[in-house]
DNA sequence: TTAGAACACAAGTATCTACTTGCATAGGGA
DNA sequence: TCCCTATGCAAGTAGATACTTGTGTTCTAA
């Protein structure tokens, strides 16, 4: 009558590894994880998530791969940790835009419009952060509130200038607007120099000429609903 | 005066390898080929390009790994040769819309993006093997040519509302269009069913409310230049 | 009928890369 | 000064996966 014979895996994977979170640093110790995140962020924007190695970002960091993981256990939350500083940066940048309500609704989403623009091309490794790499729940989360500030912030233009406007209905507006803004992105990240400010009026216009009919159009039918 | 002493290494990397492109097929191999390609692109479509592992696509096809390289020389080349495949076929339906000339230009607009859709659809592993895969360079000009197709048709539509719009202004509209169709396909590609016939519809508005005014506001300073 | 070519696969190999181990040094609080 | 802990790395390991090798089987053309 054996009932316990194996009691050993009372935890399946012990996960050993040489990081602790709870690790107290010093400060050669933060300037190194500063240093390994800012070498990180070098490596994604030049290769793309998946092209780089940790390796890579240990070398470009002038440490050891050893070293690294005594700052970040692996390497999805180096890509993690960067992305939610990234989307949290962004997102306060975006709820900070027209704070005291004076830009009239064209004004407002080309300035949302322009801010973006302008933070993806100052950290161009965001892009692959948020599209490609596989990111902690945290990170995750961070993510997807940043789209809902966009998304938001733009429902609540639509519903300032037509109040009939349901909300539901709004929300869909802002997440179609969200995603003209990531196609023509795309493209924008790769142009060259001459065609980025032709793309930069473009990408204006396509959304503006999305959402303006939104606004003008209101008798048609399932446009307006009250929420 | 050793002047040769390594004659061996007269092609630095000798390409090996048991695919032998001129070889004689049976109606055996070339059904096994087929199969192949119908494994891949079952596999391709429910993980991805770079999760796809080429054992899993011999495990699909009832195959060993060992027999699918008797069939191509590497993974690349099965993405490839569905990615050329695709691309022509979509390539050959945008050229087949309204070949007679009888729709306007929101009909043969609309037609243009209900066809791409469709296509999307029918072969959900298209939009990954064309944005993630590493393509041959024959299949990278088959996408290159496709996503020409669909410019030129829409600038070739521009033209003909408009003449006198440039001809590098209207490709710069269709591609234009292009991006914003990409940014919305790819949330239609993971959208609930619920959600995708709203999306559909947003689609079209969204590519025809950039297009409309191009014709309709002609009078705008840079809109309007001649060839 | 038979030889050569195509088909098929079990059982590998080669390589890449995320991650560890074991040990040595530096630093700061007692 | 002493000791504990943080920092650092050379030299690995582990596991995944693209691809091969060697060998036997089936087809087909002469």
């Amino acid at each position: 009558m054996q009932v316990f014979t194996y009691m050993i895996p009372f935890c399946e994977n012990p996960p050993v590894s040489v990081f602790d979170p709870n690790r107290k640093r010093n400060a050669r110790g933060e300037q190194r994880q500063q240093a390994l995140l800012r070498a990180a962020a070098a490596v994604f924007g030049r290769l793309g998530y998946h092209e780089t190695t940790t390796n890579a970002i240990a070398t470009e960091a002038g440490v050891s791969p050893a070293t690294l993981y005594q700052f970040f256990p692996n390497k999805e939350a180096i890509a993690s940790a960067l992305a939610s500083m990234y989307a949290r940066e962004m997102a306060e940048v975006e709820r900070a835009i027209d704070s005291e309500g004076v830009l009239d609704f064209t004004e407002a989403v080309g300035e949302l419009i322009d801010v973006c623009m302008r933070f993806n091309r100052k950290r161009p490794e965001f892009h692959t952060l948020v599209v490609n790499a596989p990111l902690s729940p945290a990170a995750r989360e961070d993510k997807r509130v940043l789209g809902q500030v966009f998304v938001d912030f733009i429902a609540a233009r639509l519903r300032r200038e037509l109040p009939t406007l349901s909300r539901s209905e709004a929300v869909h507006h802002g997440q179609v607007a969200l995603m003209i803004f990531r196609g023509i992105l795309d493209e924008l990240a790769v142009a060259s120099p001459h065609a980025r400010q032709r793309l930069q009026q473009a990408m204006r216009n396509a959304v503006l000429r999305y959402l303006t009919p939104v606004l003008t159009e209101s008798k048609t039918g399932r446009a307006v609903r009250s929420a």
